[in-house]
DNA sequence: CTGGGGTCCT
DNA sequence: AGGACCC
């Protein structure tokens, strides 16, 4: 296979500065509550790192210009441009996150070019990347490098937007490729290679698919290399993670990934949550959960769909300073009064007294009344 | 007060 | 319903 995993840079910087082209050159941070959530190279230049809080920011970087971006709609319909764009070089496109697609274009590669085809961009190794694999391989990843090449130039060309690609036979490979070349590259992995970018990431943690549980599982066995994680015995990480996650994770240390590209269609899901100091009495419950409602039923509008089910999920405080999330699920009918495939329109008053009830229903399962409790996230999803 | 989203598996 | 993973 020719997989192509294309990575924007800096997704929700370059948005807002798209949105307000002042902002260019500028360092420049993306805030969520008390978080900087991503931020330019500009700003990573002067200290700056994802993640980092609002407070440390500042002191890093005094100068670091702060855009809010706690509502994710203009992020939502660039990330929906750019899935266009791509759609309209293969149809197995899949979204990861706003600003990640996996494309597999396998099936556009020429089956006997009669020109060898070049690279575009970087190589991975290009030292000793002569070799060319007898299965053909060598030229599709080449051809593939081109055709990513083209796929970042309309991007650019029609959105103004910069981002990287990586090149490989797999998923894996192609996003761990992506990566070694930073910002508005991209890089192609000869098959040759495929160890030696695996080895390259050190940690078992930094392959995709590796979280912090299985992580800490891995230390536990004392598991903290690659190579490490490739020479354990088979047996033994299955006694740790059982079979299926055993052989997976081993399989990925040697960069063999089987996944395929899962075409992204509508969302299973439509969510809206936000977090807040906190909130004591039900009736700012109840607030919270219209103002919630009301955002995300915008997108269920748009999306088109009835919704069947309600999920809440809420955020306390719990007596041990650390906070718990708890999740409560229920079916919700919606056509009353209405022909059941009539479109989705705005919410009516029935409508929404309904869901607002329906929630707060959920809402008492979740915390104890005669308690006092202390909540700081409500979200709806449908 | 470590965002505001999502997916899949158990 | 929760937990793991991803961004």
């Amino acid at each position: 296979r020719v997989i192509i995993h294309i990575d924007i840079d800096c997704f929700y910087a370059q948005v807002e500065t798209i949105l307000n082209p002042s902002l260019c050159g500028k360092p420049l941070g993306i805030k969520q509550k008390n978080i900087v959530v991503t931020c330019n190279y500009e700003a990573r230049a002067l200290g700056v790192e994802k993640l980092m809080s609002i407070k440390t920011a500042l002191e890093k970087c005094p100068s670091l210009v702060l855009a809010n971006g706690e509502d994710l709609k203009k992020y939502r319909d660039m990330s929906e441009k750019i899935y266009q764009i791509l759609q309209s070089f293969s149809p197995f496109v899949e979204k990861l996150g706003l600003d990640e697609n996996f494309i597999d274009i396998s099936h556009k590669i020429n089956k006997s070019p009669e020109i060898k085809p070049e690279v575009s961009g970087h190589i991975f190794e290009e030292k000793n990347s002569d070799e060319t694999c007898a299965c053909g391989c060598t030229d599709r990843l080449k051809e593939g490098s081109i055709i990513a090449q083209e796929m970042r130039n309309q991007l650019k060309s029609e959105l103004g937007i910069t981002s990287c690609a990586g090149i490989a036979c797999n998923k894996l490979l192609a996003k761990l490729v992506g990566a070694t070349h930073k910002p508005n590259q991209q890089t192609t992995l000869f098959s040759a290679s495929s160890l030696n970018l695996m080895k390259s990431l050190k940690h078992p943690r930094n392959i995709p698919g590796i979280g912090s549980a299985m992580n800490r599982k891995l230390e536990v066995l004392g598991i903290d290399t690659i190579e490490k994680l490739q020479a354990t015995d088979l047996f033994k990480l299955i006694e740790a993670l059982g079979v299926k996650t055993a052989n997976q994770i081993q399989q990925l240390s040697f960069g063999i990934d089987d996944s395929h590209v899962k075409i992204t269609d509508r969302p299973k899901s439509i969510g809206a949550e936000d977090g807040f100091p906190t909130i004591k009495s039900e009736t700012e419950v109840r607030k919270k959960l219209k103002c919630l409602l009301d955002r995300v039923w915008e997108l269920v509008e748009k999306d088109g769909r009835r919704p069947s089910q309600v999920k809440l999920t809420v955020r306390k405080l719990h007596a041990t300073n650390h906070s718990v999330r708890e999740t409560r699920q229920t079916a919700i009918d919606l056509t009353t009064g209405v022909p059941s495939n009539a479109p989705l329109g705005p919410l009516s008053e029935n409508q929404e007294k309904k869901v607002i009830t329906t929630l707060m229903n959920l809402f008492e399962k979740v915390v104890n009344c005669d308690e006092s409790w202390q909540v700081t996230l409500l979200g709806i999803s449908f």
